[in-house]
DNA sequence: ATCACTGCAAATTATTTGCAACGCA
DNA sequence: TGCGTTGCAAATAATTTGCAGTGAT
């Protein structure tokens, strides 16, 4: 973790948002990171997302108002979502031409792009023949 | 408001949000629609833009945790926004071609898409050029 | 006159911070 | 040992809710 102390309790919730390669909520992280350390608190959760999205490790998302979401980063298979409006499922997908498309208009306006969020909402194919 | 009731405030709070077609935080909503009915409450904005956000009259954006922006929805002038992560500025843009290829995405998934977030993050020009 | 809507204050939820104790380096 | 880190509890911030009074239809 460059430059920081290597601690315990980092180790901890580094390995839970590593190993569970979903979007994660404060409240799951932290819940899964008691199991391993029952000693950690929500403080420490908050200050190690901090400092891990900050170090482009993991990637923040706001799905929802009011509940931040954690992702971990990987380069090499980057993506973003779809989300059902119905039933909260979550579906990646993945479009070269479209990062092509954004690194253009922002060259345009003369943006050095460090990251970008792009979700679309809608209802997934079983919500679509919901009885509602 | 079909079906719903027309009151003073409703009124109120559709009048600044669709003159001052921006982004803006819910305080700002508050704040200048008091000066137009200094009774209105804090509940009584956020019911409304409730409503407003469910009709599609506006949309709710989360460019960064905590602060919930609305912006009025023009389909006639659609657009996705580039902010700058120095000095917080806002740029639009429109792009036809990242539209169709939404489209296509959503339906190779078999979703219905009902709207889409699609923000680009970096350093403007001027900030890029900070001596920091 | 009804019943949806409102303002207020209190409740809830998400997140941050102060501080003394703790534990890497 | 020194200082970054932690847990806890209290502080903030954003949003929601209960309820009695108000006002649109």
């Amino acid at each position: 973790e460059r430059g920081l102390r290597q601690t315990q309790q980092r180790e901890t919730i580094a390995r839970v948002v590593l190993q569970e390669r979903r979007h994660l909520s404060v409240e799951e992280i932290y819940l899964k990171a008691q199991e391993l350390d029952p000693r950690i608190g929500h403080s420490t959760i908050y200050r190690t997302l901090k400092i891990l999205t900050d170090a482009d490790i993991v990637h923040e998302h706001h799905f929802n108002a009011g509940v931040t979401r954690f992702e971990f980063t990987n380069p090499a298979t980057h993506h973003d979502h779809i989300i059902c409006t119905g039933c909260r499922t979550i579906v990646e997908f993945e479009c070269t031409e479209i990062e092509d498309l954004q690194d253009q208009i922002a060259q345009t306006h003369g943006f050095r792009l460090s990251h970008h969020t792009h979700e679309l909402y809608g209802l997934c194919t079983s919500c679509q023949s919901e009885t509602s």
